[in-house]
DNA sequence: GTCCCGTTTG
DNA sequence: CAAACAGGAC
């Protein structure tokens, strides 16, 4: 499915525009060691970004590289993040990290597949490390990005499967040729500033006009 | 489709 | 109070 090239254009210049102003800032977001780049994947899978900030912190004062983690024992990890639940994630980064020292010598692999055999890792994360640590041009989808694009081209509504290769073949689209990484920031930080889950702001939206589902509600 | 799970938000 | 959160595994 294509989605017309006019609006497209202007959904992208649009939030450019926006994430220019409004860009947020986090300590992972400061660097490009692809090791300190995962450990932040992995603790903002489903966690408000806010939140994980000063536990980042803590985490990679505690473990600056991959094998200071690699050898520190389960247990630890684990209750060094459990105050951001899910805690079955410290033992897939746990384990990730201990495969990555084993096979890859500790360095952090640039290749998409070869980041998806890693426990823990899927989609989102892979790409993301991609495009975050290694400059690829590699646009992701979270619920943020899905929101967004759902909302905007009104592409709810099929089915659920087909629904999924809908979003990405929208989301690789929408997404600039260049400084990806920064693109899909962006849309994160739009999607909790403005395009909001529940009471989205349509009146400050700066992409109102074009939007099928601002056209829905009036 | 379902579960994971602690904390914040509306 | 429920819903939501930078997803992934089963």
């Amino acid at each position: 499915m294509h989605l017309a090239q006019a609006k497209l254009k202007w959904f992208r210049r649009k939030v450019q525009a926006w994430a220019k102003l409004h860009k947020r800032q986090f300590p992972w977001r400061n660097t490009k060691d692809p090791y300190a780049i995962l450990v932040a994947e992995f603790l903002l899978q489903k966690t408000n970004a806010p939140l994980v900030a000063p536990l980042y912190q803590a985490f990679m004062e505690r473990y600056p590289t991959i094998s200071t983690l690699a050898d520190a024992p389960t247990e630890e990890v684990a209750k060094l993040l459990q105050p951001l639940g899910l805690c079955f994630r410290a033992e897939r980064l746990h384990q990730s990290a201990q495969l990555l020292v084993k096979e890859y010598a500790g360095k952090i692999p640039n290749k998409e597949t070869q980041l998806l055999l890693l426990p823990g890792v899927g989609k989102y994360i892979a790409r993301s490390v991609c495009a975050n640590a290694f400059g690829q041009p590699k646009a992701v989808i979270d619920t943020n990005v899905a929101r967004i694009l759902e909302r905007f081209f009104g592409l709810q509504g099929g089915r659920v499967k087909s629904r999924c290769r809908i979003l990405w073949s929208a989301a690789e689209q929408v997404a600039p040729q260049t400084k990806v990484s920064a693109w899909n920031l962006g849309l994160f930080d739009f999607g909790a500033a403005v395009c909001t889950p529940k009471n989205p702001r349509c009146i400050e939206c700066p992409l109102r006009q074009q939007c099928d589902y601002f056209a829905k509600q009036s």
